[in-house]
DNA sequence: TATGAATGAGCCTTCATTCAT
DNA sequence: CATGAATGAAGGCTCATTCAT
């Protein structure tokens, strides 16, 4: 019943499959959004969809391969005691701004996979523990919560997710400095 | 030849159709989102699909009706010089808590149909005009411009659009209570 | 995004389509089992998918549809007090025999649909007043349940829905013989 | 070049994996019928999708493979001479009840593969050279054919792979029960 | 020889859009 | 002018089968 057109490249390319699925959700998601067609990640991947599902069997799946690479440099930005919220958010703002898949985990209300509340949980401890150290809080208002960061960084990634390519950049530059007014206001 | 399901009312019944299906969107759009089935809000208006590709070619411009409605009673509101941008965006932030139409007008993406950066014009006029008259500027902070205001709002257009049904109002009073202080920091 | 090959022959065409996919249904079932592909039933019937999907949104719904014909007839001959369970046994047996669908009926067992439940109730039912009365009892052995008679149904159903077409009169023929001494015996 | 996941234990495991793969279509099969996925028996195996290419090219084979085991022991019990057809039906009943495969033995539809047939021949021997003889005839009725038996046993497979699993004892003994008073009857 | 990844066909379902009546 | 059925493209998902390693 089948008819192979394209060659199989074999077990051994299933590393590199991984590597250029995420690649391509990451530009796919970028481009069109989260919503964008399965199938165009397999496309832009250059493998069948079958693969896509063996290796990222749901949307969220894929999209917390994406978000693990972001989220591990943060993690390792954060070890540091000398890097203040104020620089985490920094680095925050700079993923949303380039990484569509990252607003799908700050704000993972619809979803079903516990994983993306895992790693959204991730990503708010890290402001947490920042937060409770007056040293690391910079210069984050007395009276905001963990909460109220969280919230500004959904924000920005939600009205992001609607802006397109070209004015992406300015507006991310613009919303972070109203929430930044908020944050230290 | 054979009697028709529903009869035809006639010509008569335009205008009432068209406020049927005003009616029906702006419900259907609040149950189900923006992106509800076209065919989900003929049903709910008690018409058929072609009525509502006649008088609303586009997903847009039925958005578009739902919104007129919104936008008309804030302008006249705006009339009245007593009443000052706080004012006038506590009712925006309601009317978007609610609106799910709004979020589209707010943040106009689909480029092709240019009534509705008209209707956004309209929308930021009525508050450049009150931020231009230190009377009715509220307490809106000297440094804010208008399209801070305009991007404030769309931020919280932007989130709630990714909110699920019942903590839409929770998270709407607590992103515009982060909002304002932007606004007024 | 759509370009129309078939034309489309207008509501009209309604009532048509809705017989020529029932009937189209019971041929595509007797060829290729109750698991045909719904788009083969379609095509069969000489129309698109969503019509299908319009009049019978369900599997099982289609199947009903075919049943229903079939039980109509029943229920009219049952009527008459001057027929046995034989008879009656005599016509769903040829019914099973030619009409797969029938079978998916007789043993309800896989389905979420209570209007399949509900139909196989209202041949249940038949068969249970029939054996109640004495006089229409007929030759039916006195040890014999309602559930006895429906599972000899379901059996002779499910065997002939495992054989080919050229066998199936054959079979069934020798295989009610079989289930008949059982009734009778 | 890199070490593959599982260790290709060699030419010497082929036969292991014979086994563990009828070991395991048995189980696969009883569990979720004889239309499960592939990839799941080799799966329940812990082989390679391969493997069970290899030694099973069609699904009839692998049924057939864990038919033999079945049959092997039926065979071997009806070499007893004191053993009658009841006893031989009752060890055949207990076996259609609880494997799945035996269904596809004991009305072997698929016409490509020969060595069904053979298996299925080999069955209805074993039936006919104890109905033939007096002694083990038991009680089966004079004018019961050996193809009446069969069919008997082919209808009580079918009915049962149309049945859920929990279900399945009861109406097998209902079905049974009602089936052998046709043959004794 | 065993592994298990890759492939893509195929079925399911939804919905935007057209158009006969 | 209104009706709502018809249409088919599009996207989701599964799984039989192949084949590089």
């Amino acid at each position: 019943m089948t008819s192979p057109r394209r060659v199989n490249r074999g077990p051994k390319a299933a590393a590199g499959n991984r590597a250029a699925l995420i690649q391509a959700a990451r530009e796919v998601f970028a481009d069109s959004g989260f919503d964008a067609p399965f199938s165009s990640i397999a496309r832009a991947a250059g493998v069948g969809q079958g693969v896509l599902y063996r290796h990222f069997p749901t949307r969220e799946s894929i999209a917390l391969a994406v978000f693990e690479e972001n989220i591990e440099g943060i993690e390792a930005l954060a070890d540091d005691p000398a890097v203040t919220v104020d620089d985490l958010l920094a680095i925050m703002v700079d993923q949303i701004t380039t990484s569509a898949a990252f607003i799908a985990m700050i704000h993972p209300a619809n979803t079903d996979d516990m994983r993306l509340f895992e790693v959204a949980r991730r990503l708010i401890t890290l402001i947490a523990e920042k937060l409770e150290d007056p040293r690391q809080r910079g210069t984050i208002s007395a009276d905001i919560t963990t909460a109220d960061v969280v919230l500004a960084l959904a924000m920005l990634a939600a009205v992001l997710s609607k802006t397109d390519a070209q004015s992406k950049k300015e507006t991310a530059r613009q919303a972070w400095a109203l929430l930044d007014r908020a944050l230290r206001g």
